[in-house]
DNA sequence: ATACATTAATTGTCTATACATGAATTTGTT
DNA sequence: AACAAATTCATGTATAGACAATTAATGTAT
């Protein structure tokens, strides 16, 4: 669907201004999947997001502040998302042994397992948000890695 | 800069993947530097969004629900951004004469001079946003529409 | 005309973003 | 060693997103 008409706009100012509007609108079409996806989990797209990570770091511990390079919105609070995903027992918290104003985390066996039950669903619905040939996605990345400079 | 550089991942589970990630980063990159722009305005990115669906309608009230679906983010509360921008005299509601449900809202004199103020550093943040010539942009925004079926 | 469903908007609640501030700890300098 | 500067994280506040519930007005069927 063109973006005219998802938002009703006839015409804009020029095609860097609805560039943005459609990477705003895309992104938004996306997470508002997502949230229903992972909603029977407890999870917020963001939760997911830090516990992909902290999976990635291959049961290495990671400090709050890696995880906050690592997020997709660098602003966003990764203190405040590990302590709710602690509250839900998907990640355990350790004082950095080598210096004590780190905080270490690691995801836990209950965490791992979240991820591996949304593992194909994931996978499925990816293929859905994004119906472009292979070719067609690696231009779409490289569109956007080169638009942000 | 590329995406594995700007979350620090070396590897994606497939390119579908990375494109979506890519979007929301993307997304978060620009939403980023737009609530600098509007910050001395007192506006959040949100707010201008509406402010600039008012100034579309030519002086023409529109209905909140109206607002809400030309928004870029469906599931947004338009209800509320309204009364924020009422509180700063940027709008104005008013009954609609024909259905009592309804509220008619209206961007003020002062809510077109922001805009009015804000036109030209919009025009050159875009540009800076997108780095692309109008060629590329052209398919940017052309799979970003395809992508989302 | 009454009963019932539908629609429009507001409000409440939880989570997240944006940003500022504060406390504890470490590091660098003299 | 003493002190300033930088860092790491936690926390407070305002705004916004996600979604449910509520209220008021309108439409529809019998």
């Amino acid at each position: 669907m063109k973006i005219e008409e998802a938002i009703q706009q006839k015409v804009f100012k020029d095609v860097y201004n609805k560039a943005i509007v459609n990477i705003l609108y895309t992104q938004s079409f996306i997470v508002s999947k997502q949230s229903s996806l992972f909603k029977p989990f407890g999870l917020s797209p963001e939760q997911y997001n830090v516990l992909r990570i902290l999976k990635g770091q291959n049961n290495n511990p990671i400090t709050v502040s890696s995880i906050q390079e690592r997020m997709l919105n660098k602003m966003s609070n990764a203190s405040r998302l590990v302590e709710k995903l602690k509250q839900k027992g998907y990640v355990v918290r350790e004082e950095c042994p080598t210096d004590r104003r780190q905080v270490d985390i690691r995801i836990t066996e209950e965490g791992l397992n979240v991820l591996k039950e949304l593992e194909n669903q994931i996978y499925e619905m990816n293929r859905k948000l994004i119906q472009l040939d292979e070719q067609e996605v690696e231009i779409l990345n490289n569109l956007l890695d080169k638009s942000r400079g």
